[in-house]
DNA sequence: TATGTAGACATGGCTAGTCAACTACATACA
DNA sequence: TGTATGTAGTTGACTAGCCATGTCTACATA
């Protein structure tokens, strides 16, 4: 049989309906009412819900009241409003739950395990074909490369190739990379950014292998990721994490 | 080198930011304005903000839309407001990214690819210890249990090994799981649930490995995903997807 | 010097009412 | 019959003002 014993983090058997607390704010309390009946399944997916004014009745709130337990719910994913019609129910909505990937540093810190880096690259080189498509630069612009493998108290966690635009982060190579995560310095350049991400499972390179002490038959957590900032490409990231040892975790609420 | 393109869906190359629409709402107005120069690097990280008075001088609107703009911003995680303090931009802190999980029929279909099930086992069985300990059960209860594979243009997906608590979802062994997924069927029963989720590398069991048709060697994408409502587990479910034929793909927008 | 307090200032939340935009439906007209 | 038109009901957004609550500081007091 398998294991399907959850990670650690999954442990903690708190309550995952939090208990009423009865001097709520009035939008909380209405807010509470709603999702309560909601999820005891009254007003299947895709119904008509009260409107605004009967819940005012009800509540004996104020219309703003009722708005924002209302629109808040909509944010949340739970109804749909529509102008002019009504607010309905959601449609069982999008079958689709949201995974957090943590920056790994912050995860073994939080962990209370000891970080380090070690940089087995840290150079300009000329840019090399995949690479200036997506950064939408011509082939051979220089860029910055690194290569670091990130430390779990001692037992290689990830390998991290990097590719960064010179023209976001120009000192990007100056940086101590082996205690501040080139994320995370990435981040004071461009605090606002989207990333798009892909993780996949593969077998590592050679190299990959041999920097992570694993066999290159090993199983391997793989994210592609690619962060720009107002359009334009900021770095690519190719993230290797062994099997065994590491695990995306996450938690999804509607 | 690696293959650093993402894939398909990523192509897109749409405008990172939006135009910002000169006819906006004023809390748009409002909300876009400090986005902008969040964006732009004024206020560090934890910096002090402007006040609400002093954003509603400048913008020459009334309180509850300024504190509409901020509140937003505070559920997009880009500001910290205290009570009785003030506002402050967000401390770059949460350096982590939500990646959307699909459902994968769902996913199939977005690609206008055929989808189909073959069900393998479908029976109701004395619960293991394991996952009798995750149901908080006694062992030897009887679970209902489902093996699936899921087939995209008939080429094996997903491997779903699944248990059902029968408490939750009595019926739930009378569905075609042919042609409706679990995950469907299981979000009309519980429509409001919560899941966790754990995503690793690893290598299939020899029977999962016959399944998909691959050799026992190559990597698998695992996804292993504890479902509840109210407290109350619905379903274990093990989704194994061949490394070399199944990413999982995300977009973060902060 | 240490302590207590009043006031300034911040966010949290609400009310009552206004106007606008949109939809659906019944009604009147050609 | 088919097409306008009016109307009621709904959400979207805002204003002006109210009180509560939390934080910090300056100042008077012991």
């Amino acid at each position: 049989m398998y294991n399907y014993n959850l990670p650690m983090v999954f442990l903690r058997q708190q309550p995952l309906v939090s208990p009423e607390p009865t001097n709520q704010a009035p939008f909380a309390r209405v807010k509470a009412h709603l999702k309560k009946e909601l999820s005891q399944g009254r007003w299947p997916p895709g119904s008509l819900m009260p409107s605004e004014p009967e819940l005012v009745a009800q509540f004996q709130v104020s219309r703003m009241t009722v708005t924002r337990a209302l629109r808040e719910l909509q944010t949340e994913g739970l109804v749909t409003r529509l102008q002019g019609v009504g607010t309905f129910s959601a449609h069982l909505s999008v079958v689709s739950s949201n995974l957090t990937i943590h920056d790994l540093q912050q995860e073994i810190a939080a962990r209370g395990h000891h970080h380090h880096a070690v940089v087995h690259l840290a150079q300009e080189e000329a840019c090399p074909e995949g690479i200036a498509q997506q950064f939408r630069l011509p082939p051979g612009t220089l860029v910055f490369h690194t290569l670091l493998v990130h430390y779990e108290n001692d037992e290689p966690m990830q390998c991290e190739d990097r590719y960064v635009n010179p023209a976001c982060a120009p000192d990007y190579l100056q940086n101590d990379f082996t205690q501040l995560s080139p994320t995370y310095y990435l981040r004071t350049v461009a605090p606002l950014w989207e990333a798009q991400y892909s993780v996949e499972a593969c077998l590592p390179t050679a190299q990959e292998a041999g920097l992570l002490c694993i066999p290159s038959s090993a199983p391997c957590l793989v994210v592609l990721r690619k962060t720009a900032n107002a359009d334009v490409p900021i770095t690519l990231a190719r993230q290797v994490h062994p099997g065994a040892r590491y695990q995306l975790n996450g938690h999804f609420k509607p």
